[in-house]
DNA sequence: CTGCAACTTGAAGTGAACTTCAACTCAAGG
DNA sequence: CCTTGAGTTGAAGTTCACTTCAAGTTGCAG
């Protein structure tokens, strides 16, 4: 078995058949087809699709996804070193998106002390909103200052 | 001003006025009425609304985070300490989210090198896809073993 | 060579989370 | 009082990421 049918894909990856359908009219992955029109993919496609798993994860949207690997060579299977390069790149994403969810949840801790949920830095601590001016939402948490 | 109107509740909380119509018939928020049937919110709203923010952030569905406000005391306006209990329960679902990203920049960083993604482990490791049969998708990263 | 599971397509449906629209009413400053 | 920006409703529309369906075709084990 040197390529893989929509089935097999589907179970190694653990994506439904649909859905990889729905990726390659995305333009997400790819496929070749036997004399009878069946799709049959590369081996490398299990990365792709692996990465895309991988970066829906994080709440990346497949409109993100695509264009991240659209970075990856069109003319030749991708190396590791392709694959290294991408990685490194989401690695960034995800250390960003950590922090974003750190950031939250020390806001959240050190906020349990006085239930404030710190909108607009705090409630209890600015008791008349006079913060209110200062744009909307939780901008501390979402875009905290400096 | 001691009530907020919806335009008010919307600029200081940064949720649109129609996606807080949406949460009040949803049951994520309530208002009472003028004279006049124009929603009026109580301050304690915009803590709601904060809350909402923040779980959504984390990746929280509406439905998900109806049923811990439900945990809330219907009869009385939250206390800090009524917050305090809840937002200690979100931090432990942050913490876990936070622990599962984590994974998974791990495994990307431990795979940089193989430019692999862990599908399966690795399939650098394991060319053959020998394990294909031990269930679908990246378990490693999603279920990991132990 | 046959049978049947697996594949093909386009179109329509789903659910989550909203937004937009049209037609109308309210609230409050001058 | 009057004007006007803000609010009201239900219904329909939107985007994302798929799934389901129906009707037909293909590939391979026996």
């Amino acid at each position: 078995m040197e390529t893989l049918a929509i089935g097999d894909l589907a179970a190694r990856s653990g994506v439904a058949p649909s859905a990889l359908r729905y990726y390659e009219r995305e333009g997400l992955i790819r496929s070749t087809r036997t004399g009878g029109n069946q799709r049959r993919y590369h081996r490398s496609e299990l990365r792709r699709v692996a990465f895309i798993k991988i970066a829906q994860q994080v709440g990346v949207s497949l409109d993100e996804i695509r264009e991240a690997l659209a970075e990856l060579p069109e003319e030749r299977t991708p190396t590791k070193a392709d694959w290294a390069r991408l990685s490194a790149h989401w690695r960034g994403k995800l250390e960003e998106r950590i922090l974003l969810m750190q950031r939250l949840r020390d806001q959240l801790t050190g906020c349990i002390g006085c239930g404030c949920l710190s909108l607009q830095r705090c409630n209890l601590i600015n008791p008349a909103d006079r913060l209110a001016a200062r744009g909307t939402g939780p901008q501390m948490i979402v875009n905290p200052p400096e």
